[in-house]
DNA sequence: TGTACATCAGTGAACGCGCGTTCACTGATGTAC
DNA sequence: TGTACATCAGTGAACGCGCGTTCACTGATGTAC
């Protein structure tokens, strides 16, 4: 995955990685001397992506430039493409740096289980509400992405893809956890996994809309309340739901109306 | 307001009208002749606007060119020039034409209040499940629109804005058509104004947040099903938020994670 | 029915700008011996 | 401690492209008389 343009590696773009930049020293590979990378660039190529992640979170990836992400670095373009060879290289690096900076986050801890996940995301609501830029970087890039042929679109559609499948996990557990104190247990082993695929793509979609509304407008809506809200609202029902078939909603003969 | 850059309208623009295209006919103004519009021309322009919608809706506004609108519509892109003056222009065309459009949808027949709207939610949803191209126009935009400067952010501002005061509008409709039924009255007359906003925000935001993760992934997300599903929860715990008060979600110590 | 004239839709070329990419080159860093 | 050398970070200039904007101009349309 992740490839597409990586057919003809330009000559001159000696520093790329194939992989995100991995620890410092490892053993010379070739023949040739000085192959152990210099501990500075590590650490430079850490500000570019942290520059660059600003910037595509402000301008969008479209309309951010080269030589504003070199510009908060103190370098020229030209040394920003050094580094990372062209600007749809420089996004993946974005990307696979955020990423790794969020598992580090967590450290040993694995994302949680269980009821234990929705307070993590309730946590996660509240803490976001404190890094406005952060939040724009996945906004910006997630809205981007929609657009044909996005170089992120791959990458936000696995992000997703994750996302859901945790957040079903941990809606299953919570299912068998109730259902033990309550003394019972759960007939159908692998319960409904249409209702809990629907319950964690709303989930996850709230949070994601709710932040696009609070940049907007930060005044108009409290992003941790309201998403500590959704989230339980929709916790509450995808539970209730385990218990008795799920309705559908009737529908009076409206006429059609996009909301987006 | 939709103001900004209309200070020095360049010479060259006479077809750009202030207002959107209103009807045909309109009586002469001043004292020259010819001064009716041609019967094409709002015809031309709407093709125009319609090709627009579908080009910045694929491509994004920054990264849609005004070469391809106007490839869409047979013509060069200084004719589109010649008829919106600037691409600025163009798209904010665009967007007051579909709120136009939107609006004639409904003919005489206003936004439905009460119970009435969530159903009609949940009915837009189904519909937009089959008009992907409108539906992708909305989410590019809207996630463009966060971006700092945008021309489009003011709309997406004001759109989101008028839609929570509908929507909480229905809310406490519905909360008092409950309240009938069961033969009480609600005594705070004007119910908690906050709580009625917190759940418009989360209702907007699932159904904006669904689109994302079912244009990224249509096979993974059923639009129409996990709207109603969503829009259920949330408006079923927003009434019954309204009896007592709402409790406050209990987090555990869990590290910061972005979840955009 | 004709004529003169203003307006309008649209063209085609040119301009200027921003931007990503390429490339030759420089000075510094670090390694091998 | 020195010396030679490969590698690396970064520069600066040039290139090419796409694109929005400007502008002079043309042919058609419609109006006034």
């Amino acid at each position: 995955m992740k490839s597409g343009t990586d057919d003809a590696v330009s000559a001159t773009v000696a520093t790329v990685p194939a992989t995100p930049p991995a620890g410092i020293g490892q053993a010379p590979t070739g023949a040739s001397r000085a192959r152990r990378p210099r501990r500075a660039t590590a650490e430079r190529r850490e500000e570019i992506l942290r520059a660059a992640t600003r910037v595509f979170g402000s301008r969008g990836y479209h309309n951010g430039s080269l030589h504003e992400v070199a510009a908060q670095v103190g370098i020229t373009h030209a040394g920003v493409l050094h580094h990372f060879g062209s600007k749809d290289r420089l996004l993946w690096a974005v990307l696979e740096y955020r990423d790794q900076v969020d598992v580090e986050h967590l450290e040993g801890k694995h994302i949680p289980g269980g009821l234990d996940l929705f307070r993590h995301l309730v946590t996660t609501a509240r803490v976001n509400a404190g890094r406005r830029g952060i939040v724009q970087t996945y906004t910006v890039l997630t809205g981007e992405a929609v657009t044909d042929g996005h170089p992120a679109s791959e990458w936000v559609r696995d992000r997703f893809t994750i996302l859901r499948g945790n957040i079903a996990d941990a809606l299953r557990t919570a299912v068998h956890e109730r259902a033990a104190t309550r003394g019972e247990t759960v007939d159908d082993p692998e319960l409904d996994g249409v209702a809990l695929d629907r319950a964690a793509s709303s989930i996850i979609a709230v949070m994601d809309g709710l932040q696009t509304q609070w940049l907007l407008d930060p005044a108009a809506v409290d992003l941790a309340d309201a998403s500590a809200f959704a989230i339980e609202a929709i916790l509450a029902a995808a539970l209730a739901g385990s218990d008795r078939p799920h309705p559908t909603a009737g529908t009076g003969p409206v006429p059609p109306e996009p909301t987006a």
